[in-house]
DNA sequence: CGCGCTTTTGAAAAGGCTCAAAATTGGTGG
DNA sequence: CCACCAATTTTGAGCCTTTTCAAAAGCGCG
């Protein structure tokens, strides 16, 4: 099964079976257990270039999609010229998955590609009742709705508590967390393909701001950030600094 | 059905069939089309004082409590002594309604009453089952979790955003649509009793500056905040205010 | 090689913070 | 009804983090 973005050829188990990502998703109940039954109800692998707008604040999503390859962001349109980014979408999350427990309910956020990406989409009602078929199945579901939950409201926290670096500081780890879940760090590091503008809207500051921030953390040896990888050499010492500055 | 909070007789009606709050509660579906089930699975009417912390972060709530007199919140505890406000519980609303539908999954959030309180507290399960008997019962629960989702949502893209002023007049806002949602708008004014420092850290400043700001959208004639009301003159103004500043 | 995008850097200004201390308010007990 | 205490609100002055607004420098790609 191959699929092109851009120019580039992606390819993509033709199995769910086979797939990487299946032990670290909002459906890994079912792929251990029954991994055909979610490769049927798989309707399409869609690749998407970057900086697509997926899905517009308010829309009602059908389908359900899960990150094969790629980031996206949640975003929240405050006017024309200003918004929020909610939060990052890595490899083997679920794109709109507060709509796998409420169909039907418009999003609170709009969905944006960061980079090239990869989808597999399911089909809504099928994906949903084979998730409800097990407690087994619905288990990891709920982890990752509170899961989410607490990203959120972590973020808020941060937000409202905490020094630009700290800030900084705590995503980089929240990430690399997700990620390390995720068996997606090699080498101590991880893909990071965020620009620092999208990072300053993200942590509710300014483009020349993050960049000082981030110089800083650097000099300090905290972060390795180069060539769109991101490494935390040591995740205590950062989490350390994250508390007191 | 008479209950004492501190020294103050509180009388609530002992039938839900005739609580003034039904109508505006998650369980708004079971309160009109038969209010006795529900009356059937409360199990008790408590009073609370002020100040309390009602459920710690982390805790897995086993029962679920409504509110019918008086306000709450949700705090995040982020270190021995610094904590975020997450968002306040007022008339009406269900304290960890999130465990509705992940029952099990420990809280994200503390909860700490703000005024004295009276809470009405439904058996779990039983409440689930009848949430889940109809489609016109589970309707509601979605829209109030989307709209708190929404809430969340919004209160992060405002720290992120906006300035001081405007996320303090958007704040009142959002509490006077909730109360007008719940019919607790009187003479176009709510009880407010949340004092500046509250109000300061749910905003992510400080009492100080917080205080200098309201006191400016006061000579602005924007707010009416005094003994313990907010009086919102005039919506549309408060509004564009704070989408301009 | 040149174009567009991202990162880096500078200088000045402002918004919001800190740390007090004073003034009000509301509740309590006598 | 008054006096008092604790909690809350208000005010002041100085400071620091973060913003603003450019502009320069780097980088990746065709």
């Amino acid at each position: 099964m191959i699929h092109t973005v851009g120019r580039r050829k992606v390819d993509v188990p033709i199995s769910c079976r086979d797939c990487a990502r299946g032990s670290g998703t909002v459906y890994r109940g079912i792929h251990r257990s029954s991994p055909d039954q979610l490769t049927a109800c798989r309707t399409q692998v869609r690749a998407i270039p970057s900086t697509r707008m997926l899905y517009r604040q308010g829309e009602i999503p059908q389908a359900i999609f899960s990150v094969h390859k790629g980031w996206l962001c949640r975003v929240r349109q405050i006017s024309d010229r200003k918004k929020q980014i909610l939060s990052f979408i890595i490899p083997g999350d679920t794109i709109t998955f507060s709509s796998i427990f409420m169909p039907g309910q418009p999003l609170s956020y709009g969905v944006q590609s960061i980079t090239d990406v990869v989808l597999c989409s399911f089909e809504r009602d099928k994906f949903r009742q084979l998730l409800h078929q097990e407690r087994q199945f619905t288990e990891p579901y709920h982890q990752d709705l509170a899961e989410y939950l607490e990203s959120i409201t972590c973020r808020l926290a941060d937000l409202g508590q905490r020094s630009a670096k700290a800030r900084i500081a705590r995503l980089f780890l929240e990430l690399h967390l997700r990620h390390a879940k995720r068996n997606l760090v090699a080498d101590g590091g991880f893909d990071f393909p965020v620009s620092q503008a999208l990072l300053a809207n993200s942590l509710g500051m300014t483009k020349a701001y993050i960049n000082r921030s981030i110089s800083d953390l650097r000099q300090q040896g905290l972060v390795i950030l180069e060539a769109g990888r991101l490494t935390i050499p040591d995740l205590a010492r950062l989490q350390a600094y994250a508390e007191r500055k």
